[in-house]
DNA sequence: CGCTTAGTTGAGTTCGTTCAACGACTGTGG
DNA sequence: CCACAGTCGTTGAACGAACTCAACTAAGCG
């Protein structure tokens, strides 16, 4: 595997960052802005295919993620995977390992992926002096809660043609509100990662995502997916879509 | 259904809390415990079977849980439930809601459960001054969010078997460290429960339930489930177990 | 050109489901 | 005190969903 992963020093400057444009994150105060600068350590570049944070690692960063997509996984011994969940930009990742300890997932890139840089340490100094950003750090650990908390339903309770139709509106969700799409809804998973995701094997994976697209739902396309009914996907899965409130991001 | 929810006036101080005695919580400082005694506004008390906190409410209350055995839930529309967690003493509820505003699933009682009551508006004061407390309670979030990967992998990826061997076996070593046998390893769950946290249907449940028995792993009686051979369960499970360290609470 | 990865399809098997009936126990009202 | 309903657990039979195995295409890459 040829995978690399790059470290820069500071490349994009906070106030430039290119997320706070979105609608979709809440503002930063101007005293925010200047802490969450001098808290950020620099960049990293990671290829797609390549592992972020591995399991079992006392990692001594944070991240988040300014471009690309990943994903969340566990392995059991015997090497069955299960994908947890996927990374976006303004998600914050390795907080588990952070205040714990050790990490117990790994997370690896789906495309290449740019990553802002905080560490470890320096954390206990965000608390101490900005309980908002604290806060904020608590608000962002409540919603991988409730995102895994769907998961976890959907996976015990849906059946493979409604979970797969919620996993997939779920990412077009995600990705849509972040506006990573330029025209065409693309999503770039393979149906391996589907599989993982749902807790199916890939041949069934198949055949289930074969059925959405015979229902003009999706279309596979070039190793990945095109959404062309996002609405219709949620309403097969039962899904009332994520709430509209806007959400911090560090 | 007869239950009930009584609120009383503080009984029980924080300088007495009996799980502070616990060697698997960490110690709070003096200056802590002060602040905590504060924010704690009263105690409820509710029955086996009550519906502490409902899905989509918005609550201005967190619970600690003093005594008792919970749930959290989702369901789907047409009732088919999923059991996300349990709750037992020690563990902060209705985080998800006091931070992101409404409620998305709901929280029964198992057995009598009783509650310190906190304010949701005072939470903004914990971040502000007392920075120690706000990581813990990130890292509360934190442990919950790993929590939910291990089940998330469990139902995903793991057999029938495997499954109930890993949530006895759960289910038994967070009981264990909390010390709540006395003598007799006894869970306090329906195989309607099992069935809801595993993902399967009850007559599987009871099926697989009684392959562990013949194992020698469990014997269920008296509506619920005696745990035999914890050990022997984490192994079928493939589980390493939880890590060992102190945690907080509030 | 061969090698690898991703996706497709069919056949046969296994795991888990639904349906249905029944026993044990608990609590309640007549 | 007994009858009755309700909950919980148990078991068998038949069915269906999802799995494994296997063979095969198509595309991408050295």
């Amino acid at each position: 595997m040829a995978t690399a992963k790059t470290v820069h020093a500071m490349k994009t400057p906070c106030e430039d960052c290119p997320l706070r444009g979105l609608p979709h994150f809440r503002e930063f105060s101007r005293e925010e802005l200047e802490f969450v600068s001098r808290f950020k350590k620099g960049e990293l570049a990671v290829d797609a295919g390549a592992t972020i944070l591995v399991e079992g690692a006392h990692s001594a960063h944070l991240f988040t993620v300014l471009t690309g997509w990943g994903f969340r996984y566990k392995t059991l011994e015997d090497g069955r995977r299960q994908i947890l969940n996927y990374v976006m930009p303004g998600d914050l990742i390795g907080l588990q390992g952070t205040v714990m300890g050790e990490m117990q997932h790994s997370i690896e890139a789906l495309s290449p992926v740019s990553l802002c840089v905080f560490e470890r340490d320096s954390l206990m100094t965000l608390y101490n002096r900005h309980a908002s950003l604290a806060f904020d750090i608590t608000w962002i650990a409540a919603r991988e809660e409730r995102i895994l908390d769907e998961h976890l339903l959907s996976v015990g309770r849906r059946s493979a043609l409604e979970r797969a139709a919620y996993l997939i509106a779920y990412l077009y969700e995600r990705a849509r509100v972040l506006k990573l799409f330029n025209g065409r809804s693309f999503l770039p998973v393979t149906q391996q990662h589907i599989a993982d995701t749902l807790g199916l094997s890939i041949v069934h994976t198949n055949k289930t995502l074969k059925k959405l697209a015979e229902r003009g739902l999706i279309r596979w396309q070039e190793r990945g997916c095109d959404v062309l009914d996002g609405e219709g996907l949620s309403t097969l899965a039962g899904w009332e879509g994520q709430d509209g409130n806007l959400r911090p991001f560090i």
